[in-house]
DNA sequence: GTTATCCAAAATGTATACAAAATGTATATA
DNA sequence: TATATACATTTTGTATACATTTTGGATAAC
């Protein structure tokens, strides 16, 4: 009973880390946190320990937990990082998968697409995290899939914009990265390494692009007047 | 005040995992351990979680912690990836470390000489893990950190006997290994990432061959008579 | 002889009271 | 006004009692 209550917090914590709805270093309340959850401290605190073992949080010693933080320095890193790591998990996947693991991976691609069809853009981002961690998974490497786990906790939280395309050209990139899923299900269905290598590092170069312009958007207009006669002009 | 037994707790039972003191896939008694270090169960269960998220252990359901076990599949990955995770991290370092982050890798560079000098083969063993994972600070990647930490400690595991060299043959390539920390050392401190790279593969390679001996070592005579009359030959 | 069922003992998990540490606030002092 | 200090409050850490689950073994049924 109640270790079902723990699961539902770690889970809903793990979510709403991702999500943005708890943001990069704010710090975790533990009494609130038991309140709301309906567990006290003990498990709260183990709850907190998991998390930190996987990277959600950082715990400081006699002052809490912290969500884990995104600075400059670690943003650096995970772009000159992902690809490696991706594609090598890719390679394994292909190779090393077992054919009970498939249908996983096809339930999740098929929730994304319904996910992002329907607009909600947070279950979206989501469940390209489950997708991408089921391939983890199916590597079979538990070396590569603490980095792998690590990269997709600040990968998914850089994302939460992406499956709200507000153009015809971003609408395009989303309905693109749909079809490399579906290839990369085949290539790791069909154990071709070298395929879902390639499809991976395409996969990461749609993402990277749209990372680099949620990381420096256009900049404000310079002169807001200008801007606000354009708009009437229209 | 117990708060320095919790430490010495968590320290003490990460050496006896490397070292193999306490076997791969053995249970750790809640009870006997807080006896021991003398603690209670509460900040005993966290040193479990704690090790669980550095990989150490394994924590079940209901039915406590294992120490990590070492499987053949893991192995066959262990050999696969860990060039690359070593070499990656090497490049980093030479190219991201604090010129005040040096010292501390001297320090354990020196400790570790004297040990094998020493013959304390358990203890040279443990400061080249040491030396490694501040390799791994030096890099100031996360994401490759968690990996690295995982590699490390399987591969510590497997690495007790080496420091006690049976032939000069094993003798030259322990001085071999440990001319290479120090070409390593200099490689990082004067930011040559091309040349960290290629000692580091270096080393990988005097290690795997050290390794491969220690997985797959010479087969027990056929016939033990023939053996003995030629032991009392020489 | 084998399997099934029940019960006691051991272990694991949770709640809570108490201890220690950090934080905030008011007052004193320069 | 700025800084220092003492004290109250809040937060974090630990021990322990109690609840739940697993385990081992005895007995019963087949």
């Amino acid at each position: 009973m109640s270790k079902d209550k723990k699961n539902t917090c770690l889970d809903d914590l793990r979510m709403r880390i991702l999500k943005q709805d708890i943001a990069p270093g704010s710090d975790l309340d533990e009494q609130s946190l038991c309140d709301h959850y309906g567990i006290s401290r003990t498990p709260m605190r183990e709850v907190f320990q998991r998390l930190s073992g996987e990277g959600y949080v950082r715990i400081e010693q006699n002052r809490g937990a912290k969500v884990a933080s995104m600075d400059l320095g670690v943003m650096r890193m995970f772009f000159q990082t992902a690809p490696m790591i991706y594609a090598n998990v890719a390679r394994l996947a292909a190779e090393n998968r077992r054919s009970d693991e498939i249908p996983a991976l096809k339930d999740i691609q098929e929730d994304f697409r319904a996910a992002v069809q329907a607009g909600d853009t947070s279950k979206a981002a989501l469940l390209n995290h489950a997708f991408h961690e089921q391939i983890g998974v199916m590597s079979h490497n538990p070396y590569l899939r603490a980095s792998l786990g690590r990269m997709l906790i600040d990968h998914t939280r850089l994302s939460q914009t992406f499956y709200r395309p507000t153009s015809d050209d971003e609408k395009s990139r989303v309905a693109k990265a749909i079809e490399q899923h579906d290839a990369m299900i085949s290539a790791i269905e069909h154990q071709e390494p070298a395929i879902a290598v390639d499809l991976t590092i395409d996969h990461w170069n749609l993402s990277r692009d749209r990372l680099e312009r949620f990381v420096s958007p256009d900049p404000l207009p310079l002169d807001v007047i200008a801007m606000k006669d354009r708009k009437h002009a229209l």
